[in-house]
DNA sequence: TATTGTTATACTCTATAACTATA
DNA sequence: TATAGTTATAGAGTATAACAATA
């Protein structure tokens, strides 16, 4: 008992937490995010902001319900993070003809430059990624096996 | 343009965020730290309560500057974590001969029986992984790539 | 001078309740 | 009644600065 091998951080022994899934999950999870952020904030752009930049352009004229529910934010979170967007000149908020409960959501041309821009952004850290992983992981079989593991 | 094929939820175009691996990643590893957290949170523990529980009983006299640096906490935030669990009788900060500067943290035998019922708990978690994944997935496989991903 | 633990504090992310205006 | 957006608020989790005691 407690002689397993000594790996992690120096003397310390990990009692198996680092040979669990859900805590290399963790890590890795945050490793990634973390460098996304990193190559976002140049532009003043959270993961958060970029992926509702993201989905808005591919999808004009849709309603901010509607945003959160792809990305997983609650429309009251998505108030403030919108606003943002709006105060900056990158979306617009319109009036929707048949529905004045709702907005349409839009980029600016300022926005779709600004896309543009944390796309490059967003291709340097995928680039990253994707050294690091090269071919020694098939990367369908990646994305096949996380999308299982987040029907748990 | 716009015309990829439409995944994710309803109708709303997901612009290829469903088949990045930085949003799958992200996705996975919530669907599997909430099922933990709802597998501990019968006991009264967070999973970071757990992997400290984890640490001390694998390593008895250790420094709080210690585990932080092992789970990845600061020493700041792991102050609070202790003093609960030293609250709750679970986890005792005994002096320390040499050096009258840190606790020698170890499990009371109540953290012990504790850490016994949540270890059934953890497995009980980790056995929906492993019969979600089966033998679709390699595990020492996803254990490399994962490390792998959190040197990133 | 550096280290350990501590306190206070702030910031982000996320979650809930309640309101308004529309449908 | 139900829905879309909004506001206010509260709770985690995490981050920084500064301090006391000790090395």
């Amino acid at each position: 008992m407690g002689s397993k091998r000594k790996t992690g951080v120096g003397e310390v022994d990990m009692a198996g937490l680092d040979r669990q899934v859900g805590f290399l999950l963790r890590l890795a999870q945050v490793a990634v995010f973390n460098d996304l952020i990193g190559s976002l904030k140049p532009l003043g752009l959270r993961p958060s902001d970029y992926s509702a930049l993201l989905v808005i352009a591919a999808n004009p004229g849709l309603k901010q319900q509607l945003v959160g529910d792809a990305l997983g934010i609650q429309r009251t979170n998505l108030v403030g993070l919108l606003d943002d967007l709006v105060q900056r000149g990158l979306v617009t908020r319109s009036v929707v003809p048949g529905d004045r409960r709702s907005w349409a959501l839009a980029l600016t041309d300022g926005g779709q430059a600004m896309l543009a821009e944390a796309r490059k952004a967003h291709a340097g850290h995928e680039a990253k990624l994707q050294s690091l992983l090269g071919d020694k992981v098939d990367q369908a079989t990646l994305r096949d096996v996380l999308k299982l593991i987040s029907s748990l």
